[in-house]
DNA sequence: TCGGAACGATAACATATGTTATCAAGTGTC
DNA sequence: GACACTTGATAACATATGTTATCGTTCCGA
């Protein structure tokens, strides 16, 4: 949640570039692993080309609890802020390149950040944006139906339906594989009434 | 997620001294609205005294998001900080005594905080924290069934099964009361084998 | 190019949960 | 004390969803 705001905080290219050379890029094939659950985050992604998701296990089953794009970043925020273990893997779905940022250096951009002015609002963004998204995904689960809950991805969000295996978008709306299979029958079949 | 840490951040104890004056206290009954769905967020609360739950209505039924108790403070965050509709409606369960502190003084205690040594550390650990806590919920809402989130909130938060009616508890947990009603029969059978 | 993963659809059956209705106990009000 | 209101339990039935199994397709590595 740093450098993904870089488009909205145009002040944070310049530490972009003040931190690059700190930075490690990667080129990784797809199901590449970047942090396994039970570990401590060390490092802040910044996704360049790609596909990564999040997800934990559940009795030996995968749970996918979020994908992310390019110029998109990510941390287990938990873990990398409080050095827990992390709740979550994080793994790679497509071929990607990222660049990650040592812990140490992202305290030290924070300290930096901290002078600019404005900073209190751009953390405050930053900090309300991540929260209104989980309480909408956290909403969303309750108030909709699975069925509702697809149709606002197919609307919202097509990229996800576009480059997400279909078992990784039934764990993530919170269904069996087999049910998704089902309601996407149920919406065809609705469709090829016109 | 400002005063609530009074505990955690002493320093926050001069700053609640300090705006004390600009803050406004109430006495107020049960079903009190403190703030409406739809409407703009313009106070951030702190609950001396009561017991206060968050809900949206989902087709003419309320659903309820959170509760907070003693010695908390909420606020509809993404409404007070970016000034949208709040998506949630505030209101209290039982009698309590809670201070409310308008946006602008709120803004201002944010900039003098920001003075502060370990500031940054400090807005990070409220965010993580509060971060955290929508993840565990939504994470506990795939991967547990209801029967295993009652059981959760009993042995982990026995003061809301207490203290707080159990249709409320219904909405809160994903079910509708019927299905609570069954749950906790289950659970009572179960351990009546003793 | 063969064979096995990975991916997705579908059927049959089992289970979990919602819906509606009814009953009972407690609580406050007039 | 009669009454409405809130809270909670339970039964009967309807629906949604999970589980297991089978099948076809595609894609990729040996």
């Amino acid at each position: 949640m740093l450098f993904h705001f870089r488009h909205k905080f145009p002040q944070l290219n310049a530490y972009w570039d003040k931190y690059l050379p700190f930075q490690q890029r990667l080129e990784i094939p797809p199901k590449t692993i970047l942090l396994e659950e039970g570990k401590r985050s060390q490092y802040y992604i910044y996704i360049e080309k790609g596909l990564i998701r999040t997800f934990f296990n559940k009795n030996g089953e995968d749970i996918t609890v979020q994908f992310f794009f390019e110029n998109e970043g990510l941390s287990s925020f938990d873990s990398f802020i409080n050095n827990v273990p992390s709740p979550i893997t994080i793994e790679t779905i497509e071929p990607s390149v990222v660049y990650l940022l040592a812990k140490e250096h992202v305290n030290q951009l924070l300290d930096d950040l901290s002078h600019e002015p404005g900073f209190v609002h751009m953390i405050l963004q930053m900090t309300v944006q991540r929260q209104t998204h989980y309480i909408n995904e956290f909403v969303s689960f309750i108030r909709d139906t699975p069925e509702q809950r697809y149709q606002n991805l197919v609307n919202e969000r097509p990229h996800i339906i576009q480059r997400v295996p279909q078992h990784y978008i039934a764990s993530y709306l919170g269904v069996s594989k087999v049910h998704l299979s089902r309601i996407k029958a149920k919406l065809a079949k609705g469709k090829s009434h016109f």
